[in-house]
DNA sequence: GCGCTTTACGCTGCGCGTAAGTATC
DNA sequence: GATACTTACGCGCAGCGTAAAGCGC
């Protein structure tokens, strides 16, 4: 037999009232079962903790000198309790994602505004990466979970599929492509200086592995490093460039405008990424449930 | 149901092992009671601990996090457990004792010296008093019990007798009275110059509650607050006094010589002063018994 | 197929409540 | 004699172990 939390709790009550009858019923518990509880605790401890008649029930020295020890241990003990009940139901913890620039920027205002709303306690990280970024956090544990392409196979990872991000010719509205509206080929980029990224982006590679694209987007005339540059660059009129619709600057001095592109139609895919086998936080699967929501929704 | 210690233990076991299995070995219980206890604990707590396939357990992000909140709950416990066991097994604590001076200087020191060398830990704390004191500290829970004579009665404490001290004439080796040997009736001690204690000594309203002693007993010639003063003017000759056997002072550089008195017999009575209805605290019950047992043999 | 966790099942024993007993004021 | 702690007794259930099943490697 061990010392158990319910000893403490009796104890202490039995101290704090001086009576096991009113302790009883404080503790919604018959009375003899404090009889027996007080004897247990004190045969355990192997000491006297009240010296008690018929009519009085006094704590002993040792019982004085314990009692404040006991408070303490309960009390510690269910703060810790009330502590992790607060992750579980969300009413404390934190969230990380690791995101796309373009989801971070497009998607996840939204989705956070509405889980800020709904957990108000709940810290959320956001780290916005390329590709491989993503899904390095997620390996590495540095955030719950990623949105964000593959960037390669891991067997320790889990894709979901939340969206095809379908790839748009952008410009200058005042520019030749801009003009007119409505689907665009491919090759009809080929007679314009393309804009490109750098190969550290998810996009670059990706459009490379497309066979049938012009050799000008395969290696473009210009290449920057992120979409901001981008944004300027084509606001100055120097060239056009295909994106993915979800990474088009959408705000700027210069208005842009886009066009779908096929033969062939290409997306990236966006997906949720998880590591296999581990399961979520409880904010983090709050975070998660509403992602997969607001997908599900815009579709 | 309630979070116990026990799926604290077992949640800190598996988590350090990392197998149910091992964990089971080590604290001795079979391994599906492992499951079930953990299950148990991750429903209270609402939320999962371990993320467990039947090759790996792995603590999740709030298992993590829990792990040494729940160290530091199991290991308060069980100091706090072990320290007042410590008390129990007089492994440590303190006992205080009040007694009477003479009481102090002639009788506990061999039995505080006997206390220390069976119970090394514990600290002793001794408070000489008159008898009104040694009751007063007591009844204020002062000191542990007291070794006294009784003062007034008092229902709340009880007085088990240990010895009887016998009167006894006191003066120099040299003066009349201290040439002879053997006892001495009272009426002897009418024609010397009487040494007397103040009020609030025990011996002084014990000495004027017997009947039939002389005159000058009861209204004493000098009239002194301590021992030491009475010593000190006993080795100068200035009279003769009467005393108990144990406040009679042993050293000096004068030799001071005692007798019996009779006619009658007078002893006043040296009591084990305790509360009553009050239990002692193990280390106090060790040094009760230690001088119960010490008189015993004495006697 | 091996090794681990999980589920199933049956038992023991602990914890509890009811009721009777006892001591104190 | 009233009140409050203690003891006695019987029941239900929680916790455990054994055995079998499920599931990853």
């Amino acid at each position: 037999m061990n010392v158990t939390v319910k000893h403490l709790r009796i104890f202490i009550e039995v101290a704090r009232q001086g009576s096991f009858t009113q302790a009883a019923e404080r503790l919604s518990l018959s009375q003899p079962a404090l009889t027996i509880a007080v004897g247990q605790f004190e045969q355990m401890l192997g000491i006297r903790l009240f010296d008690r008649t018929t009519r009085r029930v006094l704590l002993t020295a040792e019982g004085e000198a314990f009692l404040p020890t006991a408070e303490r241990l309960v009390e510690d003990l269910d703060t810790a309790i009330a502590d992790i009940r607060a992750v579980a139901e969300r009413r404390s913890g934190r969230v990380g994602i690791a995101a796309l620039p373009s989801v971070a920027i497009r998607l996840l205002p939204g989705i956070v505004s509405r889980f800020t709303k709904a957990y108000p306690e709940i810290r959320v990280h956001m780290r916005d990466s390329n590709a491989s970024g993503v899904q390095r956090r997620v390996r590495r544990n540095e955030v719950d979970f990623g949105i964000g392409s593959p960037w390669e196979p891991d067997p320790e990872l889990a894709f979901t599929p939340l969206l095809r991000d379908r790839f748009v010719m952008v410009c200058r509205a005042d520019h030749g492509l801009g003009r007119a509206k409505g689907r665009l080929p491919w090759r009809r980029l080929s007679d314009h200086p393309f804009l490109g990224l750098a190969r550290d982006t998810g996009i670059r590679p990706l459009l490379q592995s497309i066979k049938g694209l012009p050799e000008a987007i395969r290696t473009p005339q210009y290449e920057v490093s992120n979409i901001a540059t981008l944004e300027g660059m084509l606001q100055a009129g120097l060239g056009i460039t295909a994106l993915p619709r979800l990474a088009v600057p959408r705000s700027g001095a210069v208005a842009l405008v886009s066009r779908p592109l096929f033969d062939p139609v290409v997306e990236r895919e966006i997906c949720l990424i998880t590591r296999r086998g581990r399961s979520l936080s409880p904010a983090a699967e709050g975070m998660r449930e509403l992602v997969l929501e607001s997908v599900r929704e815009d579709r």
